[in-house]
This record gives structure tokens, C-alpha cells and sequence, in this order.
RNA sequence: GCGGAAUUGGUGAAGUGGUUAACACACCGGUUUGUGGAUCCGGCAUGCGUGGGUUCGAUCCCCACAUUCCGCCCCA
């Protein structure tokens, strides 16, 4: 039977893999150090619990979700995001109760999933690595999770980023400002690219970051979601943007930023780099907002939230460029190389030692001629090589050759048992 | 969902309507079964994404499909 992976899904094999575990382990400790705990929900969930909380019309929902029904007739859906699983889960084991501590942070790291074209960058199964904070509506719950975005960035070693900011505001100033662009978009609908005229319809907010010259020479005077904003958003986006000033992390104010899920209040931003030789044009890595209604929409109580989202792959492209150095090939501290009658046991012993003493050791499972043993060393990226030969060991004797210059030792047998002083002594 | 390009071994690739698909790297074996990264010698695609068709004959022409990449939509 021929094989293969279906469309959109990606292999991340050993040489990769490592890359992965790195950035995920300084994501987890970093998420630590905030308190913020994990939490893992299904991979999959009814139908509804996405496509309510994210908008009928959003494109996620009508164009991109992949939904089946099982075979006791539910209608399912993998996750095309983090968020309204974790909503869900908060929800349905009551979490917003007195004995839970607020806010409520989680974070989350999880494949995801969305019906689309691949492309560099974009996959069908793709990661997310992801926070949630329920119960505060401060914008210092604002402010902790976007600097903990930054910070996090920073931390794993992406450089040139742009953060953007806007501010949605509460679902009345949402209204009002739908309202007021369709109201200023109509009069001129034949002009519109084809496109945005769907758009009109179905979300206006969109025409706003449209790409077509056709669109474009109308946005400088569409209304502006500032001017709608009530005293309270204004006020709150203020602290904010002040308070990001101070934490000196540099921000740019997007009139145009919308996002592409409907459950979004209050401030939403994201996080975009810039590099020729990845993308034609800006790309978000990061993104998140506020959601201060999610909960009530899945009969919790209500519950101010806000967090972000990152894409796992976008960032793994983005540092594979930016910090080279998370992608290095790790070796192994040592490789038992033996030869002549009665000592491959030997070496397996002294592997496991080695194993128990916390250091990485192989030997050579083939026993392959002596030569073959220190070239597969080589290949395996080992530090140092012990050798295991016939007539030594009749003496108890065995020798250990450092590959980097070449350096050898002698040992003795009882040396195994405590190889950090024998390491301290090569370096000597 | 729409538009475009690509698809030859483990990798980078050359190539032609007709007997053995170039070259390089990697890998494997040998070069005194006892010490690696060098040299030299040898091996390494019955096969050119998959399935059809045209032809005496196709990797090379035609069609369909698949996958990947690019742009759009949208987004992470």
C-alpha cells in the first residue's frame, strides 16, 4: 500500500523535533514563572462550541472548519482555535466558583486545525501555543498579557516584531461603528472591490484592511472605531497603551486591525514580523484580545477574559531564521566503541552506567569493525569515545579518546563509575 | 474556494520520443576486523509523483488526479 500524509499535515521528525521541545520547554517555564498552569481540553468538540462563540459568518467557521458527524450522529469539529475549548472547559467545571483563585490563568500548547490551501506558514494541522485569563476586566489583566506575549517573544529570540493595537470596544460600540461603516460604505457599494461588497454584508469591519486599490481609496475617511468608543474602553485602552509605554514596549495604533473571530471586546492586538525571505508581506505570529462575553455565551456566569494565541509554525519559521541557535543538533556525551572476544557485554554495561550517572551514551548495537564504531561516533555528534578492547580489559585496563582533538586517557575500570571526575581530568 | 508554477535516487540535480537515466554530495563495502573526520577503489534509480491515452516505442507529447510552493480570500 502506498502512503502518504494527507494534505496539509507535516512530519516533524528527530531533526526537528528537538527544535520543538526547546521552545515549547522555554514556553512552559516561562507560562510557570507567571503562574499560569496548563490546561489540555479535547481535540475535537461539538460543532456549536465553535461556531457560536467565533461567528456564523467569520471565515473560520463557514469556510475552514473541519467538521464531521461520528457515528452516533454529532455534529464535531476539530479545534480551529484555542480559546472557546479552554471557554468550554472553564464553563463546564465551574471554575469561576469562590474555591478557584482569580484570575484564572491557563495556558495551553495544541494542535489546531482549519480546512485550507496550504502555504508556507499555514497548515490544515498546525500549534498553538496559547493564554487565557478569566475573571478580571483591569486593563492590568490587559497589560500582564500583553507583555507576557512580548516578553515571551523576546525570551525565545524573535527580533524584528511589530506589535498592533486596537480597541474594539463593548458590544453596544460595536454596534454602533457596524452601523456607521455600513452607513458610509453603501452609498459607494458599486465602487467596491468584489470582494468587500460581500464583505458589506457580511463584515464590515473587514473592508477595512482590504488590499484592493479599489477599496483602499476609501478607508482614509471611513469612520473611525475611536470615535465610537465609550468613555469607559477609551479610558481603560488609555491605562493600557500608557502603562505599555512605561514597560517600554513599543506598540503602533491600527485603526484597521480587526480580527477575524467575532467574540472579541475591548482591546485586540497582534504581534506581526516582517522578512523578505519568508513572506511577501507582514505576517501575524501572535494574536489575542479581550472576551469579556464568551463565558455568558456558554451559560457560565459572566466573565471578563483576555488572552493570545501563537502560531507554533510561524514562530518555528520565524526563529530558524532569527535564532539559529535553537536549531543546532545535539549530541551525545559519550560513545562505547569495543573490540575483540567478550567485550560487547561489557559495553553495554558500561552504557548503562554512564545512563545512570545522567550522561547520554551509545554503543554500537551492529558490532561493526572498530573503524565503522568511530565513524557512526562521529555521525552521533559524540564528545568523547571509550574503548572497550580485549586485552585491556583482561587488565582491567580501557582508554577514553576525546574526538574534538583527539586527546586520549587510560582508565581503569572502577574510573566508569564516577566519569565527571574523569571528564574534569581530560579538561585539565 | 479562485488563479499560477513545480514534481527525476537519501539529497542537489543533468537529460533524451528509441539499446546500460550524466554529474556531485551523502551512504554502504574495501584500502593489515584494534581507534574517527583524509586519499584511493568499488557499490548505490529495472526507475523519472499516480492513473490513463497517443505511439512500433515515452521519463520526455496529451488528459485527469495527487502533493508541494506562490498569489488571492482569510488567518496562526
Amino acid at each position: 500500500m502506498k502512503v502518504q500524509r494527507p494534505k496539509g499535515t507535516v512530519d516533524i521528525l528527530p531533526g526537528e523535533s528537538g527544535s520543538w521541545e526547546k521552545v515549547e520547554s522555554i514556553a512552559r517555564n516561562f507560562f510557570k514563572r507567571a503562574n499560569y498552569r496548563e490546561i489540555r481540553t479535547p481535540s475535537f468538540e461539538n460543532y456549536e462550541v465553535f461556531s457560536r462563540s467565533s461567528g456564523e459568518t467569520s471565515d473560520v467557521v463557514s469556510k475552514e472548519m473541519y467538521d464531521f458527524n461520528d457515528k452516533g450522529g454529532r455534529h464535531i469539529a476539530l479545534r480551529p482555535e484555542g480559546t472557546a475549548g479552554v471557554v468550554r472547559a472553564y464553563v463546564e467545571n465551574k471554575l469561576y466558583g469562590p474555591d478557584v483563585v482569580k484570575p484564572f490563568s491557563v495556558y495551553y500548547i495544541d494542535n489546531t486545525f482549519r480546512y485550507e490551501r496550504p502555504q508556507a506558514g499555514r497548515q490544515r494541522e498546525f500549534h498553538q501555543i496559547g493564554v487565557e485569563s478569566f475573571g478580571s476586566d483591569s486593563p492590568l489583566a490587559d497589560v500582564e498579557t500583553l507583555m507576557m506575549a512580548h516578553d515571551l517573544l523576546a525570551e525565545l529570540g524573535v527580533k524584528n516584531y511589530e506589535l498592533h493595537i486596537n480597541s474594539l470596544g463593548n458590544a453596544q460600540v460595536r454596534e454602533a461603528y457596524h452601523d456607521a461603516l455600513v452607513n458610509y460604505f453603501t452609498p459607494v457599494k458599486d465602487q467596491l472591490s468584489e470582494d468587500s461588497q460581500r464583505r458589506l454584508s457580511q463584515n464590515p469591519l473587514r473592508i477595512l484592511d482590504s488590499k484592493d486599490e479599489r477599496d483602499k481609496k476609501f478607508l482614509p475617511n471611513a469612520p473611525k472605531i475611536v470615535d465610537y468608543l465609550d468613555d469607559e474602553s477609551r479610558k481603560s485602552f488609555k491605562t493600557i497603551t500608557d502603562m505599555l509605554e512605561q514597560l517600554g514596549i513599543n506598540y503602533v495604533m491600527d485603526d484597521d486591525l480587526v480580527r477575524g473571530l467575532d467574540y472579541y471586546t475591548g482591546i485586540i492586538f497582534e504581534f506581526m514580523v516582517e522578512d523578505k525571505n519568508l513572506w511577501e508581506s507582514a505576517t501575524t505570529i501572535l494574536g489575542g484580545g479581550r472576551y469579556n462575553h464568551l463565558v455568558e455565551e456558554f451559560d457560565g456566569p459572566e466573565t471578563p477574559a483576555v488572552g493570545f494565541g501563537i502560531g507554533e509554525e510561524r514562530l518555528m519559521l520565524v526563529l530558524k531564521e532569527q535564532n539559529p541557535d535553537l536549531f543546532q543538533e545535539e549530541g551525545i556525551d559519550f560513545f562505547i566503541t569495543n573490540i575483540g572476544a567478550g567485550t560487547e557485554f561489557k559495553a553495554v554495561e558500561v552504557a548503562r552506567s554512564l545512563r545512570e550517572q545522567g550522561f547520554s551514551a551509545q554503543y554500537d548495537v551492529d558490532q561493526k569493525k572498530l573503524k565503522q564504531q568511530f565513524r557512526k561516533a562521529d555521525r552521533v555528534h559524540a564528545t568523547f569515545v571509550i574503548t572497550l578492547g580485549a586485552k585491556e580489559l583482561e587488565n582491567g585496563v580501557l582508554n577514553i579518546k576525546r574526538l574534538s582533538d583527539g586527546k586520549i586517557i587510560d582508565l581503569s575500570l572502577e574510573d566508569i563509575n564516577n566519569m565527571q571526575d574523569v571528564i574534569n581530568k581530560l579538561e585539565d
